[in-house]
DNA sequence: CTGAAAGCGCTTACAG
DNA sequence: CTGAAAGCGCTTACAG
């Protein structure tokens, strides 16, 4: 591997010029820059970007985080953080940081360094303790699904509590009266909210039942939860369900639909996500009217932030911020007047 | 942010030392050792990655490049690769080449000297080229789903040819002699490979009839595609299907059934990959035979391979190599004898 | 416009 | 066991 200093002899020029050329500044004579251009070509130079960063203290990278690399993870999210920091000629670097395992690394340290700036995703990918820390080294932070009480970070969410009263004030208009919530058994600050939202909806509409149940995150143990539940659905006259995603929707209704249920007109159903893995499977199960995220937006934000944070960080910190995006209630099949009762 | 010299300074020692306390060598005296893990603590000191990479040649990281992070993303694969560097000490970098949009990031280049090795997955992940640039600089690579006539690389596939040959060996026994083949309408090996395999054993076992059909890669064309070819299909007397993926062998499933077929009394499937989407919706369609990689011993090799090869590095390269592991034919719920003509 | 030199933060022979 | 010094491959004031 060629360094600059064999680029620089080639070339009959010292390092510095390289160094010139290689950063596009213009005070270099023509002729010299064509005999380093010409010296790259030939031994087929390309600079060590570790030197490069030690120099200058900066890598021209962001770090993402998140616990799991494609599951939960939000496809579309992290599409638009890539397209957005590239326009920026910022290269993005992911890592994967499970919560289950005591890994030997420790992917914050690992990226530091490596990285100008730090996306996390996802509230059990960082500590509040971390973020202190990060936030003591002056290390631009923006975190997403959490909020803490940490200065100099950008925290983005969502509405969850007034996107679930929304969602819950539909179902009212709709007719319903009693509601089931569908929540996942993790402690969360986005399940306390929406569980909250649903909860304060539901009294303010005063509601004649309502009820939330917690399901497990696994898909097969979900399952089984939401079969056994159904009996006490059809007991206690319910006739609409929220539920904390669209997969827990789909199988909410699927398993209505197996006891002779039929959606929308025996029992509606709100998801979240807007995501339809219905689209593989057409065959009794609705499209489901569900909370959509602006996913596009929040990359967009993210990167801008990240990156005014990173540019800015020499003269001033960036304050903290609390950014909170609003979903909209995307109204697809699986909503629909009550019926009877 | 403290350096190895604010260290040292704190703890009355020198550079040297605080390096050798820091990696652990056993040449310091305990009390000097206290001194510096003190200064360590104290200052909050962790060392510059960047500046350790420089100095070392090394980075105890590996890369892991390929055009998507989720879709296509084989989650259980990565998983294992990431438990497998850890254990090694290795940390895990993943970064995405979009092959639609042109650009301003080449993703070789970038994590270039970061990296002491890659893993690309997924046939356009990679071109030969670039392959034979790294083979020239001497990186280790280990590349998955393809392969190139290129040195010093290990290549690591599976048994596309055979494990599609094994498929309709399968649907022949079970007496099935007419058979479609539904593929991908990407131009890639593996999906050539599957259709040899398909034809070669059509061949072998004599069959009545059989023709391979291409649906476009995304799910929306993919279905209306699907639904188009249900008329041939039945026109054609055709009993049994292989598909690219299980998506498409549950989407086959689908349209089938909602014309009146049953599965697998009407018309038998075998699908790619295992992973069953059906697990969201039992309604009707059947859990899907299908072919199953073995993710988990291909990171493992794939790790274990690459971390040799960097090991190894500087006393002789690393020879090429083409791994392949053989699948397994899962019989799941879709597959059954021919019932009638 | 160009080069010599110092510096980024580490590691590691080399002496002692 | 420990430190001074050189080196990893860049960049950038500073002179000229």
């Amino acid at each position: 591997m060629p360094n600059i200093y064999d680029v620089a002899r080639e070339a009959g020029v010292s390092r510095s010029t390289v160094s010139r050329v290689i950063n596009n500044q213009k005070s270099v004579k023509d002729d010299k820059r064509k005999q380093v251009l010409m010296a790259i070509k030939k031994l087929n130079y390309t600079p060590n970007a570790t030197a490069r960063a030690l120099a200058l203290k900066r890598t021209n990278t962001i770090g993402v985080i998140s616990r799991e690399l494609t599951e939960t993870f939000n496809a579309k999210f992290i599409n638009e953080v890539h397209h957005y920091a590239d326009n920026q000629h910022y290269g993005v670097i992911y890592c994967m940081r499970k919560h289950t395992t005591q890994a030997n690394i420790n992917y914050i340290d690992f990226l530091n360094k490596k990285v100008d700036g730090f996306i996390f995703i996802g509230e059990n990918t960082v500590t509040e303790e971390e973020l202190e820390n990060l936030s003591k080294a002056q290390i631009p932070v923006v975190a997403m699904e959490v909020e803490y009480p940490v200065e100099h970070v950008t925290f983005l969410n969502i509405d969850n509590f007034e996107s679930s009263y929304n969602a819950v004030k539909y179902l009212y208009e709709l007719g319903h009266r009693r509601l089931v919530n569908i929540t996942a058994n993790e402690p969360t600050q986005e399940k306390e909210a929406r569980k909250a939202g649903f909860n304060k909806a539901c009294e303010d509409m005063g509601m004649d039942f309502f009820e939330t149940v917690e399901t497990p995150y696994y898909i097969g143990a979900s399952k089984t939860c939401i079969q056994e539940l159904i009996p006490n659905l059809l007991e206690n006259n319910i006739t609409a369900g929220f539920c904390y995603n669209n997969v827990i929707g789909t199988m909410l209704a699927e398993e209505l639909i197996v006891n002779g249920k039929s959606i929308p007109d025996d029992f509606s159903i709100i998801g979240f996500d807007d995501i339809h893995y219905g689209n593989i499977s057409r065959v009794a199960i609705p499209e489901l009217s569900s909370i959509r995220q602006p996913q596009k937006e929040m990359a967009e934000y993210a990167v801008e932030k990240l990156l005014e944070a990173i540019n800015r960080k020499k003269d001033s910190m960036i304050l903290s911020e609390s950014k909170v995006f609003n979903c909209e209630l995307k109204i697809h099949e699986s909503t629909g007047r009550r019926n009877k009762v």
